[in-house]
DNA sequence: CTATATTAGTTCCTGTTAGAACTAATTATC
DNA sequence: GATAATTAGTTCTAACAGGAACTAATATAG
């Protein structure tokens, strides 16, 4: 089989994840949060707190990271920790006052800001981008099921 | 602006991203070595061996960092590290025996691993994704420079 | 030729990642 | 209701990322 057509895809993969990366984090970091950081003040937004376990669902932060993610938070005074009433194991992460006012203003202009690379594009083309993603995406995950159950 | 429509396209191509990164990986740790040193192995591969420089310009791994990589690479008996005779400074990076051998084995198989994920899909299929990836990469880039003018 | 600037690689720091082992609390089972 | 199995969160380890500071060697400029 030829193998230089998926390789060539694959490495452009990683080159536009890497951008994608660079772009976003470049604004973020401006902010003095970190990648990490930022994923969890803007989960918290919006809500009433959660408890790391789900936090853990709704990012991609492993449990054992998020304890000195939260940690970190803490210490900058955006997040507090409350233990849980109805589990004793368990906690609620809220945002604090200033939590909440670093949210309201870094989230809408992180969207603002990642929304102006996507300005060139028609909703159509941003969909379509999203499917080929999405089939992409599918690809890997189903083969890797099937590697399991082997 | 509906901003709906990009952010569902960026997430999911950060679900992309890490879905082909965990495929990626449960094939390379199997093997006992990590992503950036797979990645310093194959970049040394088929090759007369290159300089730290030379190996941080053709992979994604930092001055700083590569330092460490190569260092676990030596120990595992992958690597030789040789001063160079035309500057002082500088050091060549080679693969051993062993290194060699390693990656006469675990790079084909790793293609053949990956290949299979993108059996099912045609040649301008695989393309075409290509494409997609490229122009989304681009729109990354592009805004970054634009940016950075101002 | 000598002072200065640049370059190659290492080291250090902070933060993150994945995974394993651990503690304490809770649920399930007999 | 005491014992066993789960669960929530923390801690620990090995590795990596990005960036700043550092060392030694080389190039450049006067």
């Amino acid at each position: 089989m030829p193998q230089a057509a998926f390789r060539s895809t694959l490495r452009e993969l990683v080159h536009c994840y890497q951008a994608f990366e660079g772009y976003a984090s470049a604004h973020i970091c401006q902010q003095g949060l970190t990648i990490s950081q930022f994923d969890i003040l803007v989960t918290l937004g919006n809500g009433q707190g959660m408890t790391p376990k789900e936090l853990v669902e709704k990012t991609l932060i492993t449990k054992g990271t998020l304890t000195g993610v939260i940690d970190r938070l803490q210490l900058k005074g955006l997040v507090n920790r409350t233990p849980s009433t109805l589990d004793g194991r368990s906690q609620i992460i809220t945002l604090t006052k200033k939590g909440q006012k670093l949210f309201e203003k870094v989230f809408p202009e992180h969207l603002t800001y990642m929304g102006q690379a996507f300005a060139h594009l028609q909703a159509t083309e941003i969909s379509h981008i999203r499917e080929v993603l999405s089939n992409l995406r599918y690809t890997f995950e189903n083969q890797k099921t099937k590697g399991e159950t082997l």
